[in-house]
DNA sequence: GATTAGCAGTTGTCTGACAACCTACATTGT
DNA sequence: ACAATGTAGGTTGTCAGACAACTGCTAATC
């Protein structure tokens, strides 16, 4: 039997390091540090923080990973500019307004179309009958309504797309729209998330995904592209709608 | 004076923790290590990479926070599923196959096309302003052939779609082109991209430079966007039939 | 038989040390 | 005076060992 929860989730104690990380990176965000800084010596750091050096190292190390600080051995670490970055990721802190997750919708429409359309120009006929046998799971799915079968139902959608997406035969592709993916489900599993996806029990929207996966069988680029685009631009704005968005 | 390049530059040691990230990377990748395996202790890499668990410890550290990974203390760390990772980077092998580069362009061309558009809705006059006397600067640039002005005007171009894109008001868009293009002129400073970088010099490429820049004047979003997409899909296809494509 | 205590193994953090390296200044030779 | 050289101090990179916090399992205990 599935624990009922009774007690929230309890907060536990993040890493020191991460802790550290964070900590530089809201400096440099803030504009406290600017590119070209210096950041303080790793004993320094250790000594504010109150932490050992090794946590003061690991942290800076995930900076300079992401090409956020560079640092010269003998010299320092400094702050590297913005344009320098090798990572692009999603930072929790986007969650906290919902302004932002319309812009994040806005980045994979965007990624989302391309790859349908290069999807319908590649697919092979096998990966087509996978598309269409998830996107008939959508639609019994769907039939069932909101109350029975909400979680099938994303889950579906989730799948569809993903498999839309693999079929354009470029990772780059699959990699965003799954780190996109990936960070809102982590992060939106909220009530008002899933009356969001509730919304979209809709006769019109299950009209697009068909649409989409058509233009694909037809092997119609532009048709797939502007029938993705237009599908995540209307779950864009009926989000962006809804009574309880801030 | 300008050294001239009597000697060629020296490979620097990369640092330890990136080395050992790497090779644990790449054992993910080829499937030596799939989702849900644990890793080998911290002291039993140590002993094999024969390095002091520190630097395990850093490489593990960075794996967990692109989420390829998960370590839980007092267990171990295990293999994290691929859809669970929190960051999209772009791997260095990426830029040995020139096949690669084809579809990070791909994605590039989606996304500049979804900020043209944004920004053809949202732009400021001042920002038009600004982009107007950019693209002026290319004009120039490029009349003055590929001979004397090759530097500057893949400069002006960066320039002009990085304002573009700044236009948007989004800042993932304005992150993923960065970060798209600071791997491309990290890793691309080779004789080949000279190259194909001078064959854009055509009136062609200018038109369409000019036709984005219209588009996003009339605030003409499906316009700026289709011009975008034109214009990279051709540069791209450029690229791949050149003679020296391999 | 169920509960508890302990044990071995793992990750997280701390401490101290040394190596490799850079910058700036002093030294030296011309 | 000036250039080359050496030296000292500071910084990052790596190493080694220790302990704390935690987990899963096993054996002891009631």
């Amino acid at each position: 039997m599935p624990k009922p929860t009774l007690f929230g989730a309890i907060e536990r104690p993040r890493s020191l390091p991460d802790e550290v990380a964070q900590s530089v990176m809201s400096a440099i965000a803030t504009g406290a540090l600017k590119p070209g800084d210096k950041l303080p010596s790793e004993a320094e750091l250790s000594a504010n923080f109150n932490v050992a050096r090794t946590v003061v190292r690991e942290a800076i190390s995930l900076l300079k990973f992401d090409g956020v600080v560079d640092s010269r051995r003998g010299v320092g670490a400094f702050v590297a500019n913005r344009e320098e970055r090798t990572s692009f990721r999603i930072s929790p802190a986007c969650f906290e307004k919902r302004r932002e997750i319309i812009k994040l919708l806005q980045l994979r429409t965007s990624v989302q179309s391309g790859a349908a359309a290069l999807a319908a120009e590649l697919r092979s006929d096998t990966q087509m009958e996978v598309i269409e046998a998830v996107l008939q799971e959508l639609l019994v799915a769907n039939a069932k309504g909101p109350e029975d079968a909400l979680e099938e139902r994303v889950e579906a959608e989730l799948r569809l797309y993903r498999l839309i997406t693999a079929a354009s035969e470029n990772e780059y592709f699959c990699d965003v729209v799954n780190m996109i993916e990936a960070n809102i489900q982590n992060y939106l599993r909220s009530a008002f998330m899933k009356n969001a996806a509730a919304s979209e029990f809709e006769p019109g929207a299950i009209m697009e995904h068909k649409a989409v996966v058509a233009a694909i069988k037809n092997k119609a680029p532009e048709a797939a592209r502007a029938a993705t685009r237009t599908r995540f631009t209307n779950a864009s704005n009926s989000l962006a709608a809804r009574q309880d968005f801030a």
